[in-house]
DNA sequence: TGCTACTATAGGACTAATCATATATAGGAC
DNA sequence: GTCCTATATATGATTAGTCCTATAGTAGCA
């Protein structure tokens, strides 16, 4: 499972609760990449903490609830290592918006339009998102080995949309000049 | 969920079985937009005959063995319909690839161009399936409206798989040009 | 003769992910 | 005073999807 190994490879950076994960990683700059719940994080901490990847400590505290502060082990490390090396299945995607269209001969042009401009909205809120995250670009000399490999990845969520959105407006284009079917 | 959605709409060009959907759609040109494992569509009919939007028939066979034929009915097609014209949330993605890539500036340069290769030759075999897919293109006259919106869907992804591969493309050759880690 | 594949349905076990809720204290808003 | 938010962890229930296996007759292959 990668989100696992995505875990691993943030406490790897840094020791750091449930809590934490969540608010400042997964909240933050994984969102785009993975997006993972509160309660699965949790239980996934206790698996890793089960196989002996990581270790945690309890820092007690007396205003709020205790941490459970997590840190990643020696074989944790070389279990991150083997999979960050290790080749990936491809993620298999299945689009409704692509499910809706592939039956939608039989709905009038404007209710395909329809359908397509709300999607056309959610998608470019989704491209402004990627488009506000703050990564160097990758000519710039000052930018670390770590923000460049940010940005690939960046880059190409942000392609897709790209590419998304285009579609889109090339579809809407087409079905309007469709003969309407009535 | 879409899938009780994509089978409903199949049974509305015709009568279908459990082993039909699976050998004649999702094995075939359903697979590249909504991808089912056999187990999980004869759970989905289930459902829907239970919610009464298909029905069903036996077909009794003595060298085979028996046929369970389904039907749309009339509260089927409405429901249909209505899911049809009803904007979907966006589906999330998780591309193990990019959590991968999150993390590399640890691994030297050429682990990470061989990771990026590996992905490289997937996609490349994704893209010749769309591309052997045969639908008429959409200045083809003689295209039908429902050929029409098939060919819109496989452009899209097409474009999709043609987007990711520049951009491995582009990966590789910018991973290639930094400087090493060692 | 045994092996595999095709036709056809179905259930058990499991993984990944989501949603809702519970607990407990502190602090700010109205 | 009440409500909401933040801090912090945890569990129950449910959904969506995968993998494996069972059943049972036919047919082709070597």
């Amino acid at each position: 499972m990668s989100l696992a190994h995505v875990i691993l490879g943030l406490l790897q950076q840094q020791e750091r609760t449930g809590y934490d994960l969540k608010t400042e990683c997964f909240n933050q700059c994984i969102a785009h990449l993975w997006q993972a719940d509160q309660a699965q994080i949790y239980r996934t901490l206790d698996k890793l903490e089960a196989q002996g990847w990581i270790v945690c400590t309890v820092e007690i505290q007396h205003d709020r609830p205790n941490r459970k502060v997590f840190q990643i082990t020696e074989s944790g490390k070389a279990e991150f290592i083997r999979w960050l090396q290790t080749h990936q299945p491809l993620p298999i995607l299945r689009d409704p918006l692509l499910a809706q269209l592939h039956f939608a001969a039989q709905l009038p042009n404007e209710a395909i339009v329809h359908l397509l401009e709300q999607e056309l909205e959610a998608r470019r809120e989704k491209l402004a998102e990627c488009e506000a995250v703050d990564v160097p670009s990758l000519d710039d000399p000052i930018a670390s080995r770590d923000q460049k490999m940010h940005r690939l990845v960046l880059e190409l969520v942000t392609q897709r949309e790209q590419t998304y959105l285009n579609w889109l407006q090339k579809a809407i284009e087409i079905i309007q000049i469709q003969p309407s079917d009535t």
